[in-house]
DNA sequence: CGATTCGTTGACATGCTTCAAACTTCGTGG
DNA sequence: CCACGAAGTTTGAAGCATGTCAACGAATCG
């Protein structure tokens, strides 16, 4: 299968829209230029660079190609909330407010690379359904963590973050038990709604269970199906989908 | 302003659009005859129907037009997690799974009447930006309420909940001071991830400090600065516009 | 009119936050 | 290369907000 992609169509073609059914370029840019041009021009931001800014103008919105970033807004007392941290192959920018603003900032986590998508160049093919089907992925993002943040307490907020990731992982080629968390502990106790110290501890109790290694930003998840018991309910989605298919490999 | 609404264009034109700048119809669907058959083609729902149910086949977006529903979603174990409530204007509908399947559920809360936007439908008219903003509106919402989960208290929770349905009630010309809930103390509470008991005494708390009147799901705010005050940061937004126009009013 | 659902209130248990302190890692400049 | 300070991580102890359990009253429905 991964054999079959029309290397053609595109010169530099990268594989990180495989798992949505080709190049979004392809499905959503009109003209072969737009393409080229737009799909190629590739940004890269080290760590602690934005992508982009809280208020700023948004004509945009992104692929990531490489690295992973997270997504954030500061409240009025200078707090700030993770909504999302994005791997390769992600969609983000989406949330725009009516002027066309950024209702988010997005930063990157280590060196990254994105791809834009203008707002301008979208065409025929960006119509309605094509659309709704991106905007639909965040959506599912956002009440996954709705999901997690009403329901789980933080064993399970934990859980259900660490399974997200080693799926997300998984179906990008890389190992679903061993990685290396691009996030510190202070951003996943603000996505999760934790404070720091319960992120710790909880990390800390899962090792004694014997159900992770955990040493620094590395993980190794040793009891998958464990850590899904605890996790509990996620949305059904594309996530599920490959979680199930993750269930099934040797892990 | 409001006498400028071009009824010609639509029979009978509803006016639960006009804060979007007009008939979502006429942005949104090409053909005239799309237009006067689809946006017309009102569905009834009494309380407890459902305009939709999660796993469903998902080929069209709704947009309220009276009454009000709630959004909601179905864990493993049963429980039900509750994702937004809707009044006349909003829309909804626009989540929906990979293979166009619905990821949630919508049912009224009271009688209510509802446009349907069917995908096949959205002509030239609702490419990239135009659908886009439509679709960032839900976004915005359900980044408040991650942020509410995350951040708020059980106070900060109720009050900016109040505030809230304040706000998009005067926006559509009721009164931002009194008005009915139409959720029970269940819902509210499955919404911002509380126990019906600490909804129920939040509220009470609040009338003993006179910032309001409760009594059973009629609703009348005393003192919208405190109420503010305690509610906190919000999603810089539409709604936040429309928080800052309705403290200006005599309210 | 009885049954069921909804809302309120009280007492108690607990999971998480907060505060505090120690240790480690990292970056920067001497 | 080492020294120093800043930031990140871990661990402990104590306090408190919220969940849970239980009971009761009120409203709604058939």
């Amino acid at each position: 299968m991964l054999t079959q992609v029309p290397s053609h169509h595109l010169p530099h073609e990268c594989h990180v829209c495989e798992p949505r059914g080709g190049c979004l370029g392809l499905q959503l840019l009109d003209s072969e230029e737009a393409r080229q041009q737009l799909c190629h021009a590739k940004k890269i931001s080290r760590k602690g660079e934005h992508v982009f800014r809280e208020g700023e103008d948004a004509d945009c919105f992104y692929v990531l190609r490489s690295g992973s970033l997270k997504s954030y807004l500061v409240t009025e007392d200078g707090e700030e909330q993770v909504l999302g941290f994005y791997l390769p192959g992600d969609v983000f920018g989406l949330d725009t407010a009516d002027s066309q603003l950024r209702m988010s900032s997005a930063v990157a986590l280590e060196t990254a690379s994105v791809c834009r998508f203008p707002h301008a160049y979208l065409g025929d093919k960006a119509q309605g359904a094509n659309l709704l089907k991106i905007t639909a992925e965040q959506m599912q993002r956002d009440h996954n963590l709705v999901l997690m943040l009403a329901r789980k307490d933080a064993d399970g907020r934990i859980a259900s973050f660490l399974d997200d990731l080693a799926c997300r992982y998984w179906s990008r080629g890389y190992s679903a038990s061993a990685f290396l968390l691009t996030m510190s502990r202070q951003d996943i106790g603000c996505y999760l709604g934790l404070a720091v110290e319960t992120v710790s501890r909880t990390l800390t109790r899962f090792q004694e269970c014997g159900v992770l290694k955990v040493n620094r930003r590395e993980v190794e998840i040793l009891d998958h199906a464990s850590l899904r018991k605890m996790a509990g309910t996620r949305v059904n989605s594309i996530a599920v989908e490959c979680c199930q298919k993750a269930a099934l490999s040797p892990s």
